[in-house]
DNA sequence: CTTTTAGTTTAGGCAAAACTAAAAATTATT
DNA sequence: AATAATTTTTAGTTTTGCCTAAACTAAAAG
């Protein structure tokens, strides 16, 4: 595999992020690079011209086979990091996003191979997310929101929506965790709150934005 | 601390390798980074305007205490990450320079800190190299070659100085590790080539160009 | 004391990747 | 369908970092 810019690295996952199925907008794929239009444009010419995507001028931009493959590397690489920082290291799971992104960029196929031996071979990264295999194979994505099951249910939460900062700091001020078991004493018809019961005992009331980014599985 | 390009730190690495003390010709630093005479002139320009180094044109580069600083604190990650592949993830020592220079370039105080605290806060590097700490300051440089040491007295190797895959390669095939112990049978006037024997008994021929590049400490 | 040589700097280009401003194409609205 | 609004592209700049070629400096050789 050749190697790429950190630009254009970082174009591949925005745009599989975005969807690898149907093609992307310049204006969306602008707006989550962080960058202007026309350099938007610049870029993905450049992409397609290394067969990383397909562009129809006006249409919309899509990743190629390759392309999907390049993402799901890199995804790969993110997610490996983002579970080292975690457990090894012990820094919280609001804090990897960002070094993460750094460490995905180091270009080293052993390397990455090793440090997901190191970790275990995990299949899910401390967010709950799937962790790409080297094959391109993805493990289940886990869970559905909390709305989604019914009062009287033991749920157990396998994973959180990266929704920003304030999100987390909600969470670690609950003391929500993956892995966590409650009970779902009620899910409000009116605003689709939800109310738990932790084992210990406490009563947890999430708003439909908090709830709404929080999966779980029957426990 | 600001943040700089890789370019730059990749420039302020070699300079402090060439010498920090001494100033460094324009030459010397185009042969260690790889790149012309013209570039040095220009990317040493940018350094001064950052007052990473001082400039004396046709005479010279030097590192300022700032550039010194950064220089250290580059060295420091590049060795912790050497670490942590040989002692963490099982790479041999012949293999981690490369990754580590692309590791080197992450920007996060507190990953560094956290590394160190994982594998131990270490002295010193897989190579035996010194790693510099949080504050600038330099541990003990470790050894003297083999040739300063005279027959018969029993030492430890305690570093290697990096002289490229072949070194390694050599070392490896002869079972040559920091900390193995060895008696020291002979050193040749002639041509300073030097004959260890081995605890468990073998004796170990080592050319100059090998043995210089071994340093090792009383056992 | 001039000339040659080695080393350094300037000057001018090129590519990647971003930008602004203006033109063109698409989509939406009367 | 015609016009307005939005989106996308083009065109021209900027910055970083590299290059080659030409000019310059300093030191060594004649």
């Amino acid at each position: 595999m050749k190697t790429h810019t950190e630009s254009e690295e970082n174009y591949i996952k925005a745009l599989y992020h975005l969807g690898s199925d149907n093609p992307v907008s310049n204006g969306d794929l602008a707006q989550r690079i962080g960058a202007k239009g026309s350099s938007v444009t610049q870029a993905v010419k450049r992409l397609s011209q290394k067969n990383l995507v397909t562009v129809v001028p006006y249409k919309g931009v899509q990743l190629t086979k390759e392309g999907i493959l390049l993402a799901k590397s890199i995804l790969r690489k993110h997610r490996l990091w983002e579970t080292f920082l975690v457990d090894t290291l012990g820094f919280g799971w609001d804090q990897v996003h960002p070094l993460a992104e750094q460490l995905e960029h180091v270009q080293s196929e052993e390397l990455v191979e090793r440090l997901s031996d190191f970790l275990g071979t995990p299949k899910h990264d401390p967010h709950g997310d799937p962790i790409p295999e080297r094959n391109g194979q993805m493990p289940p994505v886990l869970g559905e929101p909390l709305g989604a099951f019914a009062k009287g249910h033991t749920i157990k939460v396998v994973r959180v929506e990266d929704a920003g900062s304030e999100f987390f700091d909600q969470l670690d001020a609950m003391n929500i965790n993956l892995g966590n078991t409650y009970d779902v004493e009620a899910i409000s018809s009116f605003d689709a709150s939800v109310q738990l019961k932790s084992p210990s005992g406490h009563t947890i009331w999430l708003s439909k934005s908090m709830s709404a980014n929080i999966y779980a599985v029957h426990a």
